[in-house]
DNA sequence: GCCCAGGGGGCTC
DNA sequence: GAGCCCCATGGG
Protein backbone atom coordinates (compact mmCIF):
# COMPACT_ATOMS: atom_id res chain seq x y z
CA UNK A 1 0.00 0.00 0.00
CA UNK A 2 1.16 3.19 -0.81
CA UNK A 3 2.46 5.91 1.75
CA UNK A 4 -0.95 8.19 0.95
CA UNK A 5 -3.28 5.34 0.93
CA UNK A 6 -2.17 4.21 4.11
CA UNK A 7 -2.50 7.66 5.81
CA UNK A 8 -6.24 8.03 4.65
CA UNK A 9 -6.18 4.41 5.69
CA UNK A 10 -5.36 4.94 9.34
CA UNK A 11 -7.26 8.04 9.03
CA UNK A 12 -10.30 6.38 8.50
CA UNK A 13 -9.58 4.26 10.81
CA UNK A 14 -9.30 6.56 13.76
CA UNK A 15 -12.71 8.18 12.43
CA UNK A 16 -14.19 5.16 12.95
CA UNK A 17 -13.31 4.22 16.33
CA UNK A 18 -13.78 7.40 17.43
CA UNK A 19 -17.42 7.92 16.03
CA UNK A 20 -17.99 4.65 17.85
CA UNK A 21 -16.49 4.82 21.02
CA UNK A 22 -15.70 8.40 21.26
CA UNK A 23 -12.82 10.08 23.43
CA UNK A 24 -11.24 7.92 25.46
CA UNK A 25 -10.21 10.12 28.07
CA UNK A 26 -6.55 8.28 29.11
CA UNK A 27 -5.09 10.14 31.90
CA UNK A 28 -6.20 13.69 31.25
CA UNK A 29 -5.19 16.26 33.78
CA UNK A 30 -3.26 14.12 36.05
CA UNK A 31 0.37 15.15 37.31
CA UNK A 32 2.95 13.40 35.37
CA UNK A 33 4.61 11.87 37.86
CA UNK A 34 1.21 10.26 38.56
CA UNK A 35 1.56 9.01 35.24
CA UNK A 36 4.89 7.79 35.08
CA UNK A 37 3.81 6.03 38.26
CA UNK A 38 0.39 4.11 36.34
CA UNK A 39 2.61 3.60 33.08
CA UNK A 40 4.51 1.22 34.91
CA UNK A 41 2.39 -0.09 37.78
CA UNK A 42 0.04 -1.27 34.46
CA UNK A 43 2.25 -3.70 32.79
CA UNK A 44 0.21 -6.31 31.98
CA UNK A 45 -2.31 -5.26 34.35
CA UNK A 46 -6.04 -4.02 34.40
CA UNK A 47 -6.14 -0.77 35.09
CA UNK A 48 -8.75 -1.14 37.51
CA UNK A 49 -6.37 -2.34 40.23
CA UNK A 50 -3.60 0.36 39.15
CA UNK A 51 -5.94 2.68 40.41
CA UNK A 52 -6.06 1.37 43.63
CA UNK A 53 -2.25 1.46 44.27
CA UNK A 54 -2.01 4.99 43.08
CA UNK A 55 -4.67 5.73 45.46
CA UNK A 56 -3.07 3.96 48.43
CA UNK A 57 0.15 6.01 47.07
CA UNK A 58 -1.41 8.91 47.28
CA UNK A 59 -3.31 8.38 50.67
CA UNK A 60 0.06 7.22 52.34
CA UNK A 61 1.62 10.75 50.99
CA UNK A 62 3.77 8.39 49.15
CA UNK A 63 3.16 9.74 45.36
CA UNK A 64 6.09 11.65 44.67
CA UNK A 65 9.34 10.52 43.59
CA UNK A 66 11.71 11.35 47.10
CA UNK A 67 8.96 9.29 49.17
CA UNK A 68 9.14 6.14 46.97
CA UNK A 69 13.03 6.50 47.63
CA UNK A 70 12.61 6.45 51.30
CA UNK A 71 10.30 4.10 51.13
CA UNK A 72 11.51 0.65 51.75
CA UNK A 73 11.20 -1.84 49.04
CA UNK A 74 8.96 -4.15 51.54
CA UNK A 75 6.74 -1.14 52.17
CA UNK A 76 6.25 0.13 48.84
CA UNK A 77 5.43 -3.49 47.73
CA UNK A 78 2.50 -3.36 50.59
CA UNK A 79 1.12 0.08 48.84
CA UNK A 80 0.95 -1.68 45.37
CA UNK A 81 -0.15 -4.66 46.67
CA UNK A 82 -3.62 -4.30 44.85
CA UNK A 83 -2.14 -4.17 41.33
CA UNK A 84 -0.43 -7.37 41.45
CA UNK A 85 3.50 -8.33 40.81
CA UNK A 86 4.16 -6.03 43.52
CA UNK A 87 7.76 -7.05 44.26
CA UNK A 88 9.12 -6.46 40.67
CA UNK A 89 7.00 -3.21 40.51
CA UNK A 90 8.55 -1.80 43.68
CA UNK A 91 11.61 -2.63 42.08
CA UNK A 92 11.03 -0.52 39.07
CA UNK A 93 9.18 2.26 40.70
CA UNK A 94 12.27 2.76 42.80
CA UNK A 95 15.27 2.29 39.30
CA UNK A 96 12.85 4.48 38.16
CA UNK A 97 12.94 7.06 40.84
CA UNK A 98 16.83 6.75 41.49
CA UNK A 99 17.39 7.36 38.35
CA UNK A 100 14.90 10.50 38.46
CA UNK A 101 17.23 11.97 41.00
CA UNK A 102 19.98 11.31 40.12
CA UNK A 103 19.57 12.34 36.67
CA UNK A 104 17.54 15.14 36.64
CA UNK A 105 17.06 16.09 40.26
CA UNK A 106 13.52 15.02 40.38
CA UNK A 107 13.29 17.89 37.35
CA UNK A 108 10.43 16.25 35.13
CA UNK A 109 10.22 19.16 33.14
CA UNK A 110 13.81 19.15 32.57
CA UNK A 111 13.55 15.64 31.93
CA UNK A 112 11.01 16.17 29.36
CA UNK A 113 13.06 19.22 27.51
CA UNK A 114 15.53 16.58 26.12
CA UNK A 115 14.86 15.38 23.09
CA UNK A 116 12.65 12.38 22.14
CA UNK A 117 15.56 10.27 20.40
CA UNK A 118 17.35 11.18 23.51
CA UNK A 119 15.12 10.82 26.16
CA UNK A 120 14.23 7.61 24.75
CA UNK A 121 17.26 5.70 24.76
CA UNK A 122 17.87 7.21 28.60
CA UNK A 123 14.52 5.23 29.74
CA UNK A 124 15.26 1.98 28.00
CA UNK A 125 18.02 2.09 29.94
CA UNK A 126 16.15 2.21 33.06
CA UNK A 127 15.40 -1.53 34.95
CA UNK A 128 11.47 -2.21 34.33
CA UNK A 129 11.34 0.30 31.64
CA UNK A 130 11.17 -1.18 27.88
CA UNK A 131 9.66 0.67 24.84
CA UNK A 132 5.96 0.21 25.37
CA UNK A 133 6.59 1.59 28.78
CA UNK A 134 9.04 4.64 27.67
CA UNK A 135 6.48 5.54 25.10
CA UNK A 136 3.69 5.79 26.70
CA UNK A 137 5.83 8.29 29.37
CA UNK A 138 6.63 9.93 26.69
CA UNK A 139 2.81 10.25 25.40
CA UNK A 140 0.88 10.37 28.02
CA UNK A 141 3.13 12.00 30.68
CA UNK A 142 4.92 13.97 28.16
CA UNK A 143 2.70 15.00 25.64
CA UNK A 144 5.19 14.12 22.71
CA UNK A 145 4.03 13.22 19.77
CA UNK A 146 5.26 9.01 19.99
CA UNK A 147 2.95 6.60 19.29
CA UNK A 148 2.31 3.74 21.55
CA UNK A 149 2.51 -0.35 20.02
CA UNK A 150 0.93 -2.68 22.58
CA UNK A 151 -0.20 -6.47 21.58
CA UNK A 152 -3.75 -5.01 20.63
CA UNK A 153 -2.31 -2.78 18.19
CA UNK A 154 -0.11 -5.72 16.81
CA UNK A 155 -3.34 -7.71 16.87
CA UNK A 156 -5.74 -5.51 14.93
CA UNK A 157 -3.10 -4.56 12.69
CA UNK A 158 -2.46 -8.29 11.63
CA UNK A 159 -6.48 -8.43 10.99
CA UNK A 160 -6.53 -5.60 8.78
CA UNK A 161 -3.46 -6.73 6.38
CA UNK A 162 -1.63 -4.08 7.58
CA UNK A 163 1.39 -5.44 9.81
CA UNK A 164 5.27 -3.98 8.41
CA UNK A 165 6.96 -6.47 6.42
CA UNK A 166 9.38 -6.35 9.66
CA UNK A 167 7.10 -7.11 12.77
CA UNK A 168 9.11 -5.57 14.97
CA UNK A 169 7.93 -2.85 17.63
CA UNK A 170 9.84 -0.50 15.99
CA UNK A 171 8.80 -1.19 12.34
CA UNK A 172 4.57 -1.03 13.75
CA UNK A 173 5.45 1.94 15.10
CA UNK A 174 6.82 3.61 11.95
CA UNK A 175 3.99 2.72 10.08
CA UNK A 176 1.82 4.93 12.18
CA UNK A 177 4.44 7.40 12.99
CA UNK A 178 5.53 8.06 8.78
CA UNK A 179 1.50 8.24 7.84
CA UNK A 180 -0.45 10.29 10.47
CA UNK A 181 0.58 13.94 11.21
CA UNK A 182 2.32 13.89 14.41
CA UNK A 183 0.26 15.24 16.91
CA UNK A 184 0.37 13.81 20.44
CA UNK A 185 -3.41 14.58 21.28
CA UNK A 186 -4.01 12.43 17.99
CA UNK A 187 -1.96 9.69 18.88
CA UNK A 188 -2.90 9.90 22.67
CA UNK A 189 -6.62 8.77 21.80
CA UNK A 190 -5.61 6.65 18.53
CA UNK A 191 -3.45 4.23 20.98
CA UNK A 192 -6.71 4.27 23.78
CA UNK A 193 -9.21 3.73 21.04
CA UNK A 194 -7.23 0.53 19.14
CA UNK A 195 -7.00 -0.56 23.27
CA UNK A 196 -10.56 -0.25 23.39
CA UNK A 197 -11.30 -2.35 19.99
CA UNK A 198 -9.31 -5.06 21.55
CA UNK A 199 -11.00 -5.61 24.91
CA UNK A 200 -14.23 -4.78 23.39
CA UNK A 201 -14.26 -7.68 20.99
CA UNK A 202 -10.79 -8.56 18.82
CA UNK A 203 -9.51 -10.71 20.63
CA UNK A 204 -12.73 -12.92 21.31
CA UNK A 205 -13.63 -12.58 17.96
CA UNK A 206 -10.93 -12.67 16.16
CA UNK A 207 -12.92 -10.89 12.77
CA UNK A 208 -14.27 -8.64 14.74
CA UNK A 209 -11.92 -5.65 13.53
CA UNK A 210 -12.20 -6.94 9.66
CA UNK A 211 -15.41 -6.54 10.15
CA UNK A 212 -16.07 -3.38 11.61
CA UNK A 213 -13.04 -1.43 10.38
CA UNK A 214 -12.43 -2.59 6.47
CA UNK A 215 -15.88 -3.15 5.28
CA UNK A 216 -16.51 0.31 3.20
CA UNK A 217 -19.49 1.49 4.84
CA UNK A 218 -19.71 4.22 7.76
CA UNK A 219 -20.26 3.59 10.99
CA UNK A 220 -23.31 5.53 12.55
CA UNK A 221 -23.56 6.24 16.86
CA UNK A 222 -25.25 3.64 17.95
CA UNK A 223 -24.69 0.91 15.32
CA UNK A 224 -24.04 -2.73 16.51
CA UNK A 225 -20.80 -4.02 16.93
CA UNK A 226 -19.46 -6.99 15.78
CA UNK A 227 -21.39 -7.41 12.94
CA UNK A 228 -22.65 -10.66 11.42
CA UNK A 229 -19.43 -11.57 10.11
CA UNK A 230 -18.36 -13.44 13.24
CA UNK A 231 -15.37 -16.10 12.39
C1' DG B 1 -12.05 -22.99 39.70
C1' DC B 2 -10.34 -20.57 35.47
C1' DC B 3 -8.70 -16.93 32.71
C1' DC B 4 -6.45 -12.82 31.85
C1' DA B 5 -5.45 -7.68 32.38
C1' DG B 6 -2.91 -0.99 28.92
C1' DG B 7 5.06 -5.93 29.93
C1' DG B 8 9.69 -6.61 31.10
C1' DG B 9 13.71 -9.22 32.66
C1' DG B 10 16.36 -13.15 32.52
C1' DC B 11 17.59 -17.43 30.93
C1' DT B 12 18.15 -20.99 27.32
C1' DC B 13 19.32 -22.71 22.92
C1' DG C 1 17.45 -13.17 18.81
C1' DA C 2 13.38 -15.87 19.10
C1' DG C 3 11.10 -18.65 22.54
C1' DC C 4 9.93 -19.57 27.01
C1' DC C 5 9.03 -18.81 32.11
C1' DC C 6 8.35 -15.91 36.03
C1' DC C 7 6.18 -12.32 38.50
C1' DA C 8 0.81 -12.25 41.55
C1' DT C 9 -3.70 -9.89 42.59
C1' DG C 10 -8.57 -9.09 41.61
C1' DG C 11 -12.66 -9.29 38.85
C1' DG C 12 -15.68 -11.55 35.52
Amino acid sequence: MDDGKLNQTLLDIYARLFHRYGPQHWWPAREPFEVIVGAILTQSTAWTNVEKAIASLRASGNLSAGAIRRLSGTELAGLIRSCGYYNVKAKRLKSFVEWLGERYSDNLDAMFSNSIGELRRELLTIYGIGEETADSIMLYAGDKPVFVIDAYTRRILDRLGLTPAEKSYAACQKLFMMNLPPEAALFNEYHALLVHLGKDACRKSPRCAVCCLSENKPVKPGDKFPCSRLA
